[in-house]
DNA sequence: GCCCTGAATGGTAGCGCTACCAATACCGTC
DNA sequence: GACGGTATTGGTAGCGCTACCATTCAGGGC
């Protein structure tokens, strides 16, 4: 009689693929050490290793990743969670997280929250009902009960994207504040004086980079609000194009913007261009991310180059060292960003 | 003693999250009932269904997916692939995705084969072996392995982004090489008589569309393989601005390129705005998918609009129907293409 | 009254894998 | 040669859920 039911009569309910027990039989071996062969090969001989490869092989077999996850209460799936997947940042996040998580046995699941926290909440909890072997989830502003979810998930936790006190565990990103800061004092010194501020879907990565505007404009003769556009709609190249034109209208002074990100700056250009202003000398133009399209516009956009794609790869390596109990050596990274100067803010024309 | 398995006076190894067998005790009702409840609340009594709902949310039960798939033999998992995270074209064909199977108790899991075939077959075997419910590839050029992958996958399979004969089993897509035949009628139609052609990546859909260029200019007057530029590297702006730089040094009399996708019509654009060529008396630009920022630009780019969401969000219709044993009334459809005609072809200077 | 039918519920036995403990073999030490 | 340690292998008993079959009960036709 064989050890696997069939002695029942029932006919097996699988699609009749080869399981572990199968595999065991055919190495003469039980299927505990076929179990460990796969999953920790050092902790068998050689001799059945061999053996048990063979079988492998042989039978085409392919391990259940249910059953794995149901017997050892312990999914080998990372969750991710982006709030967008149209906005260019994060798919290149995700190309980083992909290319990290290759080649291990672990897969990605992705959820997308629309940047909405309640909807964020909703995947959490389905998430964490897998028992994942990892979360990673996009800003810290997570809602109470998300945060209590991330903090009972019983993984690794990693939050991406921004830099910030109180990490529920792990941190991977940059103070977007301090990067908006720096790129509007870059902007007050190549001559511009009327700085402008154009803003679309104002998450809070966004509110962060109005707020830096705001701390670099403060000590230099202090924030104009004439001069500051935003909208909830999410962002556009468009909606650059009608931005810069009604703060235009409203501010016929203005002499440079910032723009949230470079869709709206793309489109800032293009306005520019259909009414023939000047870029740089009439309207200095800068946007945030650096999307690879900056450094190819005519004229050349200054942009603030964010390490999107190294975030992603650097935060799933992050959660494998986690998960296989390799040391960390730092728990909160902040992965810095770099201005990318280019021609679009290469200073107004001297008024004399 | 209790029914579970506590009284061996082991402790249990889960988290000691609430299992079936508690919301049934609490409800006064068999774990199969409660199963059902969930699953079908058709076939359970409504007071019993009631009772259920109680202790549902009494213990915050939630299902554990992974002893369910093992169970059924079934993960309630869509397996997707797509082969670029970058390309926004995916991007929007996800947004699809995931709105279409927001409140479905599915889950998407993606898997990125980065334009190569051998790694979607490796995608496919471990996608298969987690038995999903559906299967959603892009494109159909799978190689035999694949292919033969995908008819024995046991569940709905539908290829995406192409029309095409002799699909495994669904298909939602367009023709590639008509739609850029189409296009390439255009710009003779406008006027443009030194057509050129761009391309990068020149992945499967990418070299149909190549077809459809050559198809077109065949019976107005031949193409001239002096017009054609191509490159494997992957497709950005930049590559778009050196690309037509190229060309035009090679061939001084073109008058118009068809650029295998938009971020290359974008960097063409550039390259014209660069060099003072006049878009488009001098030189007609066309792309390829119209992207929200094609119509932006100045002057607006003319190109090809995809229903890249509609895609998506049709697709993952489709398979939920297919899984839930609803009818399909078309199971290959062609989803069309509609030409974006803009200023950027509005017909080259008259040289009379 | 009988049988039949169908709807609602329950019992049993796994799905394929791993945690946990036990058993065995082998080695060196005193 | 007894002892204790280490390395390797196996046995048992689930993980939490559902397929399958059995049971119960109400209603209808004769």
């Amino acid at each position: 009689m064989s050890d696997s039911g069939q002695s029942v009569g029932r006919k097996r309910r699988g699609a009749g693929r080869p399981t572990i027990s199968d595999v065991a039989r055919l190495a003469g071996v039980s299927p505990i050490t076929v179990s460990r062969a796969l999953r920790d090969p050092q902790r068998v001989s050689q001799d059945l290793r061999a053996n048990i490869d063979v079988a492998v092989r042989t039978l085409g077999y392919v391990p259940d990743p249910n059953a794995r996850a149901l017997a050892s209460s312990r999914a080998d799936v990372i969750g991710v969670i982006i709030p967008s997947l149209t906005n260019n940042v994060f798919a290149d996040v995700l190309r980083g997280m992909y290319d990290a998580i290759n080649g291990s046995s672990y897969q990605i699941q992705l959820g997308n929250s629309r940047y909405s926290p309640i909807e964020e909440e909703r995947l959490l909890t389905t998430f964490v009902s897998q028992r994942p072997s990892a979360l990673i989830v996009s800003g810290i502003d997570q809602t109470p009960t998300a945060r209590a979810t991330l903090e009972n998930a019983g993984c690794p936790v990693l939050q991406i994207m921004e830099s910030g006190p109180d990490p529920v565990d792990m941190m991977v990103g940059f103070s977007h504040r301090k990067a908006a800061e720096e790129i509007v004092r870059h902007l007050w010194h190549a001559g511009y004086r009327r700085i402008g501020f154009i803003g679309a879907r104002m998450d809070p990565r966004s509110q962060r980079r109005l707020q830096g505007y705001r701390d670099a404009l403060e000590p230099l003769g202090g924030v104009d609000p004439a001069l500051v556009t935003t909208t909830p709609a999410p962002s556009s190249v468009s909606l650059g194009r009608d931005l810069l034109r009604d703060l235009m209208s409203r501010a016929p002074d203005l002499d440079a913007v910032f723009c949230n990100n470079d869709d709206l700056a793309m489109g800032a250009l293009f306005e520019c261009q259909r009414s023939g202003l000047d870029v740089p000398r009439r309207l200095g133009i800068a946007g945030f991310n650096d999307l690879e399209m900056m450094a190819a516009a005519h004229p050349p956009l200054t942009s603030v180059r964010t390490p999107r794609y190294e975030i992603g790869y650097r935060s799933v390596r992050m959660v494998l060292d986690a998960i296989t109990g390799r040391d960390i050596p730092e728990r909160v990274i902040d992965i810095g960003y770099e201005l990318a100067v280019r021609d679009s803010t290469g200073g107004p024309v001297l008024s004399q």
